[in-house]
DNA sequence: CTGTTAGCGCCTTCAC
DNA sequence: GTGAAGGCGCTAACAG
């Protein structure tokens, strides 16, 4: 079946070591051996088996790419657009693909409102399926398998990740800044909110907010949710009149939508913005206003985080903040690609600006002017 | 650093035999012995290493997913909508995920309207980037490191590629039937586009097509090629205005617009309808037509392949033929588990219904009565 | 139940 | 310029 460097080394008639070095293009090889050994590897298809050389080398040339993803299983709105971690995806692959590396990935949905499940003790029936077993095992079997590992989405710093980021080089992306260990890569959550939320309300005068936040295990929703709570302070009118928890799937902001219109008892009390952790459940939010006959914005306002590309699609178009989610990703690599080369670099923490994206559904009509809600 | 067998089973004061099964939860061990390993493990944070693991047990518990992708660079349709080859990823995830197993992917972007860039003979500076290296080396690559191969659009099967099939397990994704050793899993092109030329026949009473085409490799293309032309054979009064080869990229579509329109001297000459191989190339060909201040559907129809999320969205709304792009995943990934279980497996050629998708682009008005344009 | 012992396929000094 | 040989970390018989 598959050929092995002895195949090939005894059919050339050289050593195992001529082989190597010829399949590594070096130097010390007489142009008449290496020429009759590349033609045995030809005839042979030889193709040196990837296991064995990351075993002696001791590298993989692969990097993975982790998340823990919130959709709802079907028929959603995240089936349709493109999210957050596709974007990503696409930057990680960006980087990587000149060089030949390819890229492991494994993504953990849970169910939109779920939790992660988790073992209480996992150790039994170490046969079944990984899903089963405990997220930090996930995440290390991953890590076995690369040389670094980027993590997007829905970790928190603790002192388990801090222990695995201690042996394989990882970098947090749109994770929080918490461990001593890891890089991160991460949008400049605080300015983009703090540009939203001057928008709706030094450009329309809003006073009542309605947050919908994100899963608190999310750095990105807990940093979201820390701007928000500092920008409304900065206005002494502002206020909150209500939040609810969501779990950054379409769904949270249909459910967070029914919150609202219970906790108003008419139509008149509805709070000014409904301002969300992010667009799909501002996505979700706009579908199942709608469907409950109020209108977005004459009624309320709704804003999103992300520009996630759906989203300027929609009637009314989603005022949002834009992330760079591509770059992020471009970034996120091209720091562990340094990191792998050199393990005992310090910690670095990138921040990638924001960006206020004013569309519709804050108020804004397509021929207002420039829409500059930026401190 | 990195914790190995031995080490474990020196502390543990065991051998590495006895560490191994704990670690796979095997049996034939006493609770205490397991127990005390256990500990062990947990204290030195142990985790196998992958690539002893490969080598040791012979398979990897990865799969690959490559693909070979025509897209533009920048600013471009293909950048937003959700695209072919993400669906696909997310039906491979969805079935391999609850297995635990990893995906490994690796994609090829070629230019738009390029064709993929080969060496006249791969085998000098061995140590250049990947992506300087011939198509079919980076192919065996990536299958040295999977225990099979999902290939995704754009290759055709050539003798190489049937030689790579016989050496590990590879499942075609929207490829032809053209391997004896691949197993294909691909929408059914043909009864897609005759549904739809009948369509436009005899709904729309349309008797001349412009075709515009996905690049030749492309088993898809030929195939939806191959269809079109027996569906409008069908139709005696139906002629062929025109065709252009596309490379299923936006650009291309904008392309083959500048291609009519300077075939048809006046605007009373366009062809009835433009159908296009894809639908990356419909929407740049709506594009390009609206700004030359063609209307659509009222000066000519367009029609697309695929039902990407965007189609929907465009102004007029794309008609179109769905293809269950996230089925052609989850079905290439079972068969591929199949096959790994059971190499020996006869080869199997699964084809996925298509549905015509009517909107408007075609002519027909969102309140019409029935679509059915099916035979 | 537990330990011993060969490899798995390749890389890499170290001699020649 | 080329070869010999010892691992890399784990698994899987085969003995006890």
């Amino acid at each position: 079946m598959s050929r092995t460097l002895y195949d090939v080394a005894r059919e050339a008639g050289v050593s195992t070591a001529t082989v190597s070095r010829v399949v590594h293009g070096q130097d010390r090889v007489s142009p008449a051996t290496r020429q009759r050994v590349l033609e045995v590897i030809e005839a042979l298809g030889y193709v040196p088996d990837s296991a064995a050389q990351s075993m002696a080398r001791r590298r993989k040339e692969v990097v993975g790419l982790v998340a823990i993803e919130a959709r709802s299983p079907d028929t959603e709105v995240e089936q349709e657009g493109l999210l957050f971690i596709e974007e990503v995806l696409r930057g990680v692959e960006s980087v990587l693909s000149p060089l030949g590396w390819p890229v492991l990935i494994s993504v953990r949905r849970t169910v939109d409102g779920g939790a992660v499940p988790r073992q209480s003790d996992g150790q039994s029936h170490q046969r079944q399926p990984d899903n089963q077993g405990d997220l930090y095992q996930w995440l290390r079997r991953m890590a076995a398998k690369v040389d670094g590992l980027l993590i997007a989405e829905g970790f928190e710093p603790t002192g388990r990740l801090a222990e695995l980021a201690a042996r394989v080089p990882v970098v947090l992306i749109a994770g929080s800044p918490g461990l001593p260990q890891a890089d991160v890569v991460a949008a400049d959550n605080r300015a983009g909110v703090g540009d939203l939320i001057s928008h709706l309300v030094e450009r329309h005068g809003l006073t009542s907010f309605w947050y919908v936040d994100g899963p608190p295990e999310a750095p990105d929703a807990r940093e979201r949710r820390a701007a928000f709570d500092e920008a409304l302070a900065r206005y002494p009118g502002a206020r909150l009149a209500g939040c609810s928890e969501g779990r950054f799937a379409a769904l949270s902001g249909q459910a967070a939508v029914r919150e609202v219109l219970a906790a108003a008892g008419r139509p008149g009390d509805l709070p000014g913005a409904l301002v969300c952790a992010n667009d799909q459940m501002a996505i979700g939010a706009i579908r199942e206003l709608r469907s409950a006959g109020v209108r977005v914005p004459a009624d309320i306002a709704v804003t999103g985080f992300d520009d996630v590309y759906l989203g300027a699609l929609l009637t009314p178009p989603l005022t949002t903040v834009h992330q760079p989610m591509r770059r992020l990703g471009e970034r996120a690599t091209s720091l562990l690609l340094e990191r792998i080369a050199e393990p005992g670099l310090p910690r670095r923490v990138e921040r990638l600006p924001t960006r206020l994206v004013v569309r519709e559904s804050c108020g804004c009509h397509p021929g207002d002017a420039s829409p500059d809600g930026s401190r």
